[in-house]
DNA sequence: AATAACTGTTTACAGTTGTAAATGAATCGT
DNA sequence: ACGATTCATTTACAACTGTAAACAGTTATT
């Protein structure tokens, strides 16, 4: 278990999209990110070069060109960034936290069901 | 309803230790955060610093030093740096995140129930 | 009064981030 | 075969971050 480099809030944008469409190349990433997040090419391009560097991404050649593929897990990665947001803004509180998105946020009503069912189980150990 | 500044991490723990204490010194709080995060005393004055120079604590001066307070609400602060997270990291979906923090974080009872509480309101709205 | 002990302010400095242009190598269309 | 296009790699650059030491002014101590 290494450690996890850490993912800017930009650089989650991409590693998001490469762990939706793996493998994927430059190309396909820059259609979909660059006009969702107002990024010119260079600027994905970059941040694909930064996350390989930080051994978030990993690449296959393809002719000229690479297919990107994510070198960590999500489920890390996600768990991580979780654990130093709840700590910085919430103060390490769970309860706080859940509470405050359950109360800004939209939650379907197959969410709201298996959140309870998620209560129920913690409850119960 | 101007800008937020935004806040990072170290800064975090510094206006969560305000917030808490309002209005509080420098010493105070080099006391409390010294310690808990490993920083020196000139480190959170040069936080102090900055947080004053973005508008997210005033101060009153008392004899030769400050007594800080926040400038900005927790309530908002907390909102926006959720609002960022949740879309980062999760992809904006409220679901997700919920679930990940109930899967893995620790709940009181009272939580538990405070939080069917809110999934009720939620759903019956 | 002189000095020690605090305060806040300035300066430092390397690493990260957001944003991209410039460059060089490979490939494709004609 | 050659110019146009497409890739990846390098270089740029200012703002933000973490971490603090240096400096200057004020207060408390001896």
């Amino acid at each position: 278990m290494g450690e996890q480099p850490d993912i800017s809030n930009a650089e989650w944008q991409v590693m998001n999209a490469v762990w939706e469409g793996q493998p994927v190349t430059a190309g396909e990433l820059i259609k979909v990110l660059g006009p969702a997040n107002g990024w010119s090419a260079a600027t994905v391009r970059t941040f694909l070069h930064r996350l390989v560097k930080k051994g978030a991404l990993e690449y296959e050649q393809d002719g000229n060109r690479y297919l990107y593929s994510a070198a960590i897990s999500k489920q890390r990665s996600v768990k991580q960034a979780s654990r130093s947001f709840l700590s910085s803004v919430f103060g390490g509180e769970t309860g706080s936290l859940v509470t405050h998105f359950v109360k800004a946020g939209k939650l379907t009503s197959e969410e709201i069901d298996e959140l309870r069912r998620l209560l129920q189980e913690k409850e119960s150990k």
